[in-house]
DNA sequence: TAAAATTTTTAGATTTACCTAAAAATTAAA
DNA sequence: TTTAATTTTTAGGTAAATCTAAAAATTTTA
């Protein structure tokens, strides 16, 4: 069994570990918002517990049962994040604070029924995937909108980025999960991209345009 | 804002509050399962922050503030009781130890909308009264089963005692809360109470009767 | 490829919540 | 009311997770 703090390096460990095969210590101090000679200490003791593999100055990489413990926490955090926007009214940029801590409850009986009573999501509230009890994840096949071309349409799934303030500039827009989109311009001056949403031409910005993900239903 | 630790502090006192005016070193380590000295370490730390009044060698009490934060804790205690019986359909007998938990979580609005979400609940599943937002509890009035005489009757509201193995007892018994009951006679001998509930006859420990709370319909 | 910059680690402290053992205060018993 | 038992506190220490400052390794740059 692994503390709160345990479980958040090895949450941020599997995250990063997702964009380089073997992770820094500093890429891990900036997320974990502490120093990275925290971060080195830290690594030890995962490393002794046999939850992550360790060269001294190469990075570390989560082994097998690191990983499935990372996973464990992130089908929590996303399992609670359906919970707070499907049955308790939060937005979906409130959640993720709250699931933050919801995520380190120790009860497998819980989260079993939690996942029953939420009808067995295949995604959380930004399109993550959930990985099921035995971290399965169902296959999805996503393509940015930055990398779509005219005339392509899709079904927004997902995004990339979950800051508050990305979240909010899309709900302004219109932009949330299930809604249909084509693209209809790209500009060469700024990259930013016009699409078409619920009959409404919206020009969004290359920045965003990287964040929100698809899934393909027209010619690419 | 306390942590973890403070909390449970804060609550422990709380509730051994409820049967001594003052409340004791050893008793709180008793609850805690830890040592005397820890408490005393643990108390002056609490003193300081203005949450308990405390004299050397004559034990605590939570100041307003003190106790304040404690309603806190317990309401949200009895609201996640209430959601894990009520929603996911755990046992009343099994929800102790994952509300422990879930009382920590620390966020105001969470805590709202899930008292809205059920429904602004007065007791939970052990029949304990919750208190509102202000830390308000509705006046209930219970009496002990074992106070009542032959021939009263009333409905089974709450209980006194939380243990799995007492719990499990009443349900096998079939005495739940809302189920209607009558004495029916008192065994001089061991002091055992024969109740009439849902046309059967059952016969309880004095023990048991003890624990159980009812909400009187009939002459006492 | 040697110097500079960056990253990572070590060494030694700090804080929180514990602990044990012994001393002090309080309460109960003879 | 003195002794004995109990309760509580003090003193000094430990483990987890953090920190700062300085040393060591690696990577980048010139």
């Amino acid at each position: 069994m692994q503390s709160f703090t345990e479980e958040n390096y090895l949450k941020v460990i599997y995250h990063l570990a997702e964009k380089t095969e073997t992770v820094q210590t500093n890429a891990i101090a900036e997320q974990i918002q502490t120093k990275p000679a925290s971060v080195t200490d830290m690594i030890k003791k995962l490393a002794e517990k046999g939850l992550v593999d360790y060269i001294k100055y190469q990075g570390v990489s989560l082994t097998e049962k690191g990983k499935s413990a990372a996973i464990d926490i992130v089908r929590k955090h996303r399992l609670w994040e359906v919970f707070l926007v499907d049955k308790l009214n939060f937005k979906w940029d409130e959640v993720h604070d709250v699931a933050e801590e919801l995520e380190h409850i120790k009860s497998v009986s819980l989260i079993e029924r939690l996942d029953e009573f939420l009808g067995f999501p295949k995604s959380d509230p930004h399109g993550d995937p959930i990985p099921d009890k035995h971290g399965r994840f169902a296959k999805t096949q996503f393509i940015k909108l930055i990398d779509l071309k005219i005339g392509d349409s899709g079904t927004i799934t997902g995004v990339s980025q979950h800051s508050s303030a990305f979240l909010k500039h899309l709900e302004k827009l219109g932009l949330t999960l299930g809604k249909q989109i084509q693209i209809t311009d790209v500009t060469d001056f700024d990259g930013s991209v016009e699409i078409l949403s619920s009959d409404k031409q919206i020009n969004i910005s290359r920045e965003v345009a990287k964040h929100i993900l698809i899934s393909s239903n027209g010619k690419i």
